[in-house]
Parts: structure tokens; C-alpha cells; sequence
RNA sequence: GGAGGGAUUCCCGAGUGGCCAAAGGGAGCAGACUGUAAAUCUGCCGGCCUUGCGCCUGCGGUGGUUCGAAUCCACCUCCCUCCA
């Protein structure tokens, strides 16, 4: 599509579909009728190398306002990075080392394509302006803003209530990301709608600094694999990588898959929504069939995990994640790639040992715990026994659990 | 700078000399039930092996008292509160 085809009021229009805020429109609407593409800025923290499906919801907005013939920073907050973002944070974060964040600033670089178009995407680091700030500089950014302003923050005013620390580099955190707005000439910043607080700054700063100020635009939040339905709604944290509650864009096919499956079915919706490439219409009809009785929940379930899965790999990837699924649980058949471990010892080797050397359990004494809880299959057959050894010159196929898989091979150490 | 309070296993949080690998809750794992859903119920929930009522590690750190310490003492580190 070329560049600025669409006249702004339906560029609008398709940049409204899905959003939380969006401040504001009518200032939007001057800036596209100016008729040169927007500088849209997203800042991306680089704690978390992978990326995971919550930052795909405002990745595929970035990707709506490439196709529209936009400039899309993808901003790697590596100097920020390393004061840690404050949002949401009951306590301070540890700062991140130069190393760290290098590491995962190339990690962010091989995923994100994924999802945007590269032609379109400027990649910068803030460190490249916030660097060189003199003393002098950080001083006129800071005297852009207040200290009630900035305890105006719910998860500042908490910590201030609950009496845990706060250190004043939090204070600075989104002075700085909005410096890198002033920096970039930003004119639309996006974010996540727990990003609002540090948007709105960027709008303040930059006015401090003489110039126009940025739109800003959030998108909801996305929750967890964890999340559940209380009350016909959705009740969860954010996913993220720190509470392991994410499907990252590299996961394995059957990984992302089998992620997918076991999420509630109430979020099944949830991510249709805000992943998913079908319209509104259809999602509605979907749910509506199932809600009838004419569509199974697995099945729709089954399709949107083969959706996603395709997107991040590919359609043979998501057909063979599927098939394998249900081989494993519906049909409790065995998979025919599992792992082999050869094990070597003369004598009968314990079946716990063995577990845990296989990794299928993460010690000895937790493969013998899960023995005990009927969690472990060899050749098929349940062994409750904390005892059962396996016998040297055998293989063995052995289960843990619904998904671990391993054979074992118990070979003798001779020669 | 002064006075006081606190640091417990992944998280929260009980525990004031032996019965403490440490209550309770959460998370996690396994089992039942299922659609590998969710909810619910049950069990487990530091590590090692020669699997014994065994050994090692463990209650902020270092020493000490004691037959024996998460619990008592000393010093140290960090956090909080009030005063200045």
C-alpha cells in the first residue's frame, strides 16, 4: 500500500479500532492532515528478552500505522532499562548491567520482525541521547515536573502509603522516556494502558521544551496464561516474564500451542480479541456457537491456537503442534519425537534417579515425590513405587506428568 | 545525629530454647473429574544417597552462650517509623 493513501479521517478511524485512550483525536487528526508520515514512538524495556503475545497487541497497532505509511521508532530503553520502570512495581528493581542489556536489546531485534515490516522500522536505543545528558540537562528536564505530580502515580502514592521505599531514579524514569520523546520529535507514542502515567508525561515535557506536544495512544493490557473467570469476568495479571505467565514469540510450536489450549476458556475470548486476526463480526459469531452448543469450546480453543501458532512459525509448525497435541491428549498416545537418554550404569538404576537425570524432574527427591503421587508411567504402566529401578541393558519409555516425555535408555558402562 | 521497630523456606506470613525442614495462605507440581480447559476435591511442595524413622543445607551476615538456637547474647549489613 503506498504511503498516505488513505485520507486522515479514515486513518483515524483504523488507528481508533482497538484502542483504550487515545489523547486526542482532534490534534491527531491536525497532525495527519498535515500529510508527512508521524514519527510513532514505542519504547520497548529491555529486562525481558523475549517477547511474549502481550507486546504483540500494541506491535500489530505499530504494524497498522507502518501500513499506513508511518515512521515507527521501536525504542529500546536500554538506559532506562537499566533504572527499571516503576509501573506497577510495589518495590525498587535492580538495575540491569551494561551486558544484560545489550544481550537482550538483540534478542528484541530478531523477534520483532515477526510482526513488523522492517522497511518501516527505525530502531534506536535512548541511551543514545540520555547518555550524553550533562548534570546541567537532567536538571532543566527535571525541573519540567513536580514531585505531586509525579506521586499523582497510583503505584508511587502506594509505596509512599505503605511506607516501602521509593529511590529518586524512579522519580526519573519517565522524565526520561519523555526526553526521548523530545529527542525523537516524537508526535504519536503508544503503549500498553498501564503506560498512560509516562505518555501523558512525555505530552508535558515536551511542551516544557517548546514543542508540540505527542498524541498518545494505549492498548489494553494483555493478561496471562493464568488469568481466570470470576464472575463472567476476566481476573489476572498482565503477562509477563517475571511471573512466567507468557507465551513468547519463539516458545516452540507445541510449547505456544499447548499454552494456548490450557488457558480458561473465558480468556480464550480475550485473546481472540486482541490477537486474533478475524474481525469483530466473527469472533461474535464464534462465540455465539459455542454459547449455543454448536461449536465445542476445545475446538474454537483449537483454532485460535493454530492461528497463533502459524503466525509465529508456520502453517506446518501449527498443523504438526496440532496433530501432536492431539495425539498426546486426546488420543493418549505417545508422541513419536520423544527424547532419548542413555544413562549409564552396571547395577539397577533407580527410577527416581533416573527421572531426574533425564530431566524429567528437577531433583532425585522430587522424581521420588512424583512417583509417590502417581505421576510417573513407565512403558504405560503407573509406578507408585519410590524404589522401582530400571534394569541395566533396557530402554524405557517413561512419562511424567501429562506432557514430560523421555526414553531411557539404561546402558552398562562397559569398554 | 537520637530513640524505637523489623529482616523466616518461590511470595505473603506464624513461630521466643528441644515435639522445626519450620503453622497458615498463595504460587507451583501430581492425582481424581474433564475438553491437557476453568472451578472443585486429594496429595506433595530444600537437597543427597547406601531409603535409614539416615545424612547435609536452612530462618539477613559473623561470632558466642547452651547437651541443644529461627528462637538467648555481641557486633555488622539493609529496611521502616518517630524526633532533629
Amino acid at each position: 500500500m503506498p504511503p498516505m493513501s488513505l485520507p486522515p479521517e479514515r486513518q483515524l478511524e483504523t488507528i481508533r479500532r482497538g484502542t483504550v485512550d487515545l489523547i486526542n483525536e482532534r490534534e491527531l487528526l491536525e497532525k495527519l492532515r498535515r500529510g508527512r508520515p508521524l514519527v510513532v514512538k514505542v519504547g520497548f524495556d529491555p529486562t525481558a528478552p523475549d517477547l511474549h503475545l502481550g507486546h504483540t497487541v500494541v506491535m500489530r497497532k505499530m504494524r497498522q500505522l507502518q501500513d499506513l505509511g508511518h515512521t515507527v521508532v521501536f525504542l529500546i530503553g536500554d538506559f532506562t532499562g537499566r533504572i527499571g520502570d516503576p509501573t506497577g512495581r510495589t518495590r525498587t528493581r535492580p538495575p540491569l548491567s551494561e551486558e544484560e542489556v545489550l544481550h537482550n536489546a538483540e534478542t528484541y531485534k530478531t523477534q520483532a520482525f515477526k510482526i513488523l515490516d522492517p522497511a518501516r522500522t527505525v530502531l534506536r536505543r535512548n541511551s543514545e541521547w540520555l547518555a550524553a545528558l550533562s548534570g546541567a540537562d537532567v536538571v532543566r528536564l527535571a525541573a519540567q515536573y513536580t514531585v505531586a505530580r509525579i506521586l499523582e502515580r497510583e503505584d508511587f502514592a502506594r509505596r509512599l502509603r505503605e511506607n516501602r521505599p521509593i529511590s529518586i531514579h524512579e522519580f526519573l524514569y519517565p522524565l526520561f522516556q519523555a526526553y526521548d520523546s523530545v529527542a525523537l520529535r516524537c508526535d504519536l507514542e503508544m503503549g500498553g494502558q498501564d503506560q498512560l502515567f509516562n505518555l501523558v508525561v512525555g505530552r508535558e515535557v515536551m511542551k516544557g521544551y517548546g514543542l508540540e506536544p505527542q498524541c498518545i495512544l494505549t492498548v489494553p493490557v494483555l493478561e496471562g496464561t493464568d488469568a481466570r473467570e470470576v464472575e463472567g469476568r476476566i481476573a489476572g495479571e498482565k503477562m509477563s516474564k517475571s511471573l512466567g505467565n507468557y507465551v513468547a514469540l519463539d516458545d516452540p510450536p507445541e510449547e505456544m500451542y499447548g499454552k494456548l489450549m490450557s488457558v480458561c476458556d473465558g480468556l480464550m475470548w480475550r485473546y481472540y480479541e486482541l490477537l486474533s486476526a478475524l474481525d469483530a463480526g466473527a469472533i461474535r459469531t464464534l462465540r455465539d456457537d459455542v454459547a449455543a452448543g454448536r461449536v465445542h469450546p476445545r475446538d474454537a480453543k483449537a483454532r485460535l491456537a493454530f492461528e497463533l501458532t502459524e503466525r509465529f512459525h508456520s502453517t506446518e509448525a501449527a498443523r504438526a503442534a496440532a496433530e501432536r497435541f492431539d495425539r498426546v491428549h486426546r488420543s493418549h498416545e505417545t508422541p513419536d519425537d520423544v527424547e532419548e537418554h542413555r544413562l549409564l550404569s552396571a547395577a539397577p538404576l533407580r527410577l527416581s534417579r533416573a527421572c531426574a537425570q533425564a530431566g524429567l524432574a528437577s531433583s532425585g527427591s522430587e522424581a521420588q515425590r512424583l512417583i509417590v503421587a502417581g505421576g510417573v508411567e513407565v512403558d504405560g504402566r503407573r509406578v507408585a513405587d519410590k524404589d522401582a529401578t530400571l534394569e541395566p541393558g533396557r530402554t524405557y519409555l517413561v512419562r511424567v506428568g501429562k506432557r514430560r516425555f523421555a526414553r531411557i535408555a539404561v546402558v552398562p558402562p562397559e569398554t
